[in-house]
DNA sequence: AGAAAATAGTGCGCTTTCGTACAGAATCAT
DNA sequence: ATGATTCTGTACGAAAGCGCACTATTTTCT
């Protein structure tokens, strides 16, 4: 709980990084979008809730583990959606958007590894009242709902762990309902950029100036003049569908506090309760 | 839980309010902040989850209780405070604030009868990490927060109950983040005065404009000018200090879709299982 | 009673952002 | 290969809201 409210992560500095090569031609999918074949091994798994999970309930969840894979843009749950599924992303950003009446879709949270997404299927919530879509390609572990749910009730050591991140869920959507009334497009630019890039493990965000106006509540064409100021300044560069992080540390100068605020720290994924 | 996305309550109309007459000189508040002298009985217990609980939980807690009362801008909770005390408020309003570094404290939720102030320490935070403070007079009845965690983790229903409530608080903050960058100041207004007049139990709300525009993280003179025009249009009357609610209908009708969807449904207080 | 403080009303120029539109470039589909 | 589609860059006027300043009125303090 107490690592709710982190440092910057120790690898935010003013160097610029290695930056790969952006591929032109993004490769489509070849994996499945589920993997019914058994469930995932311990080096498997990049989330960190599941990676500080005590061993027996580890023990006692994996056989319920399923590797699922999502595409960028893909509805995770839609408003009413029953949850079937409770999602534990190993290395994909999901965003909570909020829908209005207009039809606009703003984010009001994102969660990658540090979080899982459904929490609220384990506090009685039958439905989902909000969206959540995939931001990234990638993969999480699925668990039904109704197992979890079980287990949950009394594992107290789960509660506190999965009721933890819930309650830096909230934190986070607070400080972006007050970042959203009190800070710059081009801020609040810069600190979403850093939340998901923090998410990713990759310089490489497939993300297009669209789908960032929309999260933000923004216009495109804000957008676009915001990330080429950034480009200008070298924080980052920009292509068809693909924006990279150049310098990280510029970006964080560049943004409002509330990246100090919800930023995570990234630090506890190797020390597990379990692989000690 | 289902209660969380609750329609617009059924007193909600067009028709013109009886408005009691202002009272010129704000009376002090003579009552003590603290009542060490007993438990509350269950006729001065007002707040919905208090009484939605179980009648053998009720009597568990019911010699835990003590009622206590706030004065308008106190702080319940600064931050980093400890969570000595949980506080479910009987009729007063609380709102849950960011602070900023500019030193603004942007509002990020409200609190009253419907809800609980500290879920946080339930679910094993120690400090607060965003403050509270009264945004009205009124009482709530509090109750040590490590007595009532023990019982929590060991009482489903009451789990539900509280984590139900947390869950709809999400819900209103996630809304509110997308509200605040796609509605107008005026719209806003509008639903802010009614979130916290439902809440109020008086049409007589004792804010002041700087408050409001606190608040909602705009200028006083943005506040000024929109609530000139809420009371030409006959919708509200403003005095210095106090704001009248004179026509919910119409100010439904100003207001941004958000409220239906933060509005709380107020119905369920006499239909308490322990009163049955 | 008189001074001080708090609250509310108003105005003006400025900045940010919006709404909209259009054109060029990159990518995709067939 | 070529036409269709998607994505990005740019422009211009309009609107909302800000920062600031000043005044008037009400309330509180002594």
């Amino acid at each position: 709980m107490t690592t709710s409210i982190a440092l910057k992560r120790e690898s935010s500095n003013n160097y610029n990084w290695q930056v790969p090569p952006i591929p032109l031609n993004r490769t489509p999918l070849a994996k499945p979008s589920f993997n019914p074949t058994g469930f995932p091994q311990l080096n498997q798994i990049n989330n960190e809730l599941l990676l500080s999970l005590s061993k027996e309930t580890f023990l006692q969840l994996q056989p319920e583990m399923r590797t699922v894979y999502f595409e960028r843009g893909q509805t995770i749950y839609g408003i009413g959606d029953p949850f079937d599924f409770i999602y534990f992303p190993n290395n994909m950003v999901a965003s909570r958007l909020a829908l209005m009446e207009d039809g606009a879709m703003i984010e009001v949270g994102v969660v990658g590894r540090e979080g899982l997404l459904g929490v609220a299927a384990l506090i009685g919530a039958s439905s989902a009242n909000n969206m959540t879509v995939a931001e990234t390609d990638g993969s999480a572990i699925r668990i039904r709902a109704k197992v979890l749910r079980d287990i949950f009730r009394h594992d107290f050591k789960l509660q506190s762990l999965l009721l933890g991140y819930y309650h830096d869920f909230l934190t986070q959507i607070s400080q972006r309902a007050a970042c959203r009334c009190r800070h710059s497009v081009a801020q609040q630019l810069c600190t979403w950029l850093l939340q998901v890039h923090d998410r990713a493990g990759t310089n490489d965000l497939a993300l297009t100036q669209e789908t960032i106006a929309n999260r933000l509540g923004a216009r495109r064409a804000s957008i676009t003049v915001a990330i080429n100021e950034l480009e200008k300044a070298a924080l980052l560069r920009c292509k068809r569908g693909h924006i990279v992080i150049c310098n990280r540390g510029g970006l964080e100068n560049q943004a409002c506090e509330c990246y100090g605020l919800l930023s995570y720290s990234f630090e506890n994924s190797l020390q597990s309760s379990f692989i000690q």
